[in-house]
DNA sequence: GGAAACATGTCCGAAAACGGCCACTACGCA
DNA sequence: TGCGTAGTGGCCGTTTTCGGACATGTTTCC
């Protein structure tokens, strides 16, 4: 019988606020900005520094943030989700850098098109930012609908990826 | 063979309504506010003040009701109940003044945890008022769900022991 | 004796409410 | 016409809420 590993987090700073990472010994579980909806108790994990996944995770991001990185390498764990919600994730992780999407090509990217405000839901529980690109979903209109850490990021990293 | 000792009652004028109690030579057997539900019948019991646990259950109760006593020390008999009811009314002594407690948590005490109705029943039938503290018990979700001598003086008592 | 009633709490299923949407329509205005 | 804007209704998974059924020890009422 395997037993279970624990999950351990750490704190970060960014230049769009304070993060939280959270990973087992074999993949990142959590990666959200602090105080933002739909974050699990953050607290009930016990800090840790010697995790090899969050200083992986870490270093990368803090790359990403200094431009100097647009694509991440890390095992991620997102089987947190319902199967719809791991869809969704998935899909997700296919957008590239500096580009966007709508809610309603997800849907018909997961065979499901019908599931546009389903998919937005799904979206916004993403439990790992940044890294699973939710903020690349846009409106079919352009529109900036919502973001579970508040629109002034999405917007931030959105300009941060994009090329020009 | 041992005489039975006789019982006597007395009177008591309380902010909540007259009381009665009932005590034989060495413990107190009852204690509730005239016309409650599942009372004996007091009458039946001659008067008498110079019984020893009745004066010294009358003062601690106008201590308490005078915010200057929280903890009894009286000789009590629960003897007259089901061995059922006797473990609850046990299990009622050892909830502290000011807190509260579920009907739940009373029935996992007594090591009969689906028994909750049961418990209610038991509690019900409390013979003796205050000193023995059902009015502690609420449901689990903190409605008051009732009380033998009405939802008022159960309100009352809950407040007069309040902290604050 | 048997059935019903209680100062409850837990579970499970059904139903309703709630979104990080989108397409369609109906206008008002040049 | 041609374009922008606001209102509307349907879509779907998830979450929350709600209502019943059940378990249990005693007493009470036929």
């Amino acid at each position: 019988m395997k037993k279970l590993s624990a999950i351990v987090r750490c704190n970060m700073a960014t230049p769009l606020g304070p993060m939280t990472l959270a990973a087992h010994d074999v993949a990142l579980v959590w990666a959200g900005f602090d105080g933002q909806k739909h974050a699990p108790d953050t607290n009930a994990w016990p800090m840790s520094d010697a995790n090899p996944v969050l200083r992986l995770a870490r270093e990368q991001l803090q790359q990403y943030f200094a431009s100097k990185r647009t694509a991440f390498d890390i095992p991620l764990d997102l089987g947190s989700g319902t199967l719809f919600q791991q869809r969704v994730w998935h899909a997700l992780l296919g957008i590239a850098p500096g580009t966007t999407c709508s809610y309603g090509a997800i849907s018909q990217h997961i065979g499901n098109p019908k599931a546009v405000r389903a998919v937005g839901g799904a979206i916004g529980r993403n439990p790992i930012s940044i890294i699973v690109p939710c903020h690349r979903v846009v409106g079919s209109n352009g529109a900036l609908t919502g973001y579970a850490g508040g629109i002034d990021r999405k917007i931030a990293l959105l300009q941060l990826e994009s090329p020009t």
